[in-house]
DNA sequence: ATTAGGATCTTCT
DNA sequence: GAAGATCCTAATG
């Protein structure tokens, strides 16, 4: 038999490059979960791109720590931070192993357990909202620490990443990353233009 | 619509 | 002791 097509995930490989062109690539993937609570499955609409020791905004930029010590290894894992005292977010980790660096995912849209993320988010949250934000799209996916090193690229895998159609340039907005104080001018957030469900698109006009 | 403050973990000063 | 890859609520124009 053939592979099930719908059953592909983004391999190793995918990873395995500067963050900020997985970043790109990771626009109209999706995200799936699966837990005893069920399976959830977000389209991916808002990432942001950290390197390593030469990004000041990177957790990695002084070099590993016990938290960052995933985002030196293998392509593909997942890197599950907690920020805040508060929250949980989602990273995918970049660049072969031995060099520090991730694709923090901002915002999803639930194509499917929208009961199932309910569950997580309570009931206050508008559909657009449901994973707007990182810690609200881990929360809705169910990712917490306990999630950290998870391989992604495994079709057995608990957390998996898949490809999705092609998205154009001219549906990207690229800008300015959102929530740091350092490196604020580099332009590696990038989101789908228009998209009700990216975190923060706050601009009168559009 | 915009702003201010609280929650309270990890890392660095 | 302070800041941080955040989010929610309450108070204010």
């Amino acid at each position: 038999m053939r592979p099930d097509p719908g059953d592909a995930t983004l391999p190793a490989s995918f990873f395995a490059r500067p963050s900020d062109s997985v970043a790109r690539d990771l626009l109209g993937c999706s995200l799936e979960t699966r837990t005893p609570a069920g399976v959830v499955v977000v389209r991916i609409v808002e990432v942001e791109a950290y390197a390593g020791e030469d990004d000041p905004a990177s957790h990695a930029w002084r070099g590993p720590t016990l938290r960052t010590e995933v985002m030196y290894g293998e392509p593909g894992r997942a890197y599950v931070y907690f920020t805040y005292g508060m929250h949980w977010c989602l990273n995918l980790v970049c660049e072969p192993r031995g060099r520090a660096s991730a694709v923090l995912v901002r915002a999803g849209e639930v194509l499917q357990g929208e009961d199932v993320a309910r569950l997580r988010r309570g009931p206050k949250p508008t559909r657009a909202r449901l994973a707007s934000g990182p810690a609200n799209l881990a929360a809705a996916l169910g990712v917490d620490g306990e999630w950290n090193d998870t391989d992604t690229t495994s079709s057995r895998s608990r957390l998996r990443v898949r490809p999705g159609a092609a998205v154009p340039d001219a549906d990207v907005v690229v800008g300015p990353r959102v929530g740091i104080s350092r490196a604020v001018d580099t332009p590696w957030r990038f989101s789908l233009s228009g998209n009700p469900c990216v975190s923060r698109p706050r601009r009168a006009g559009g």
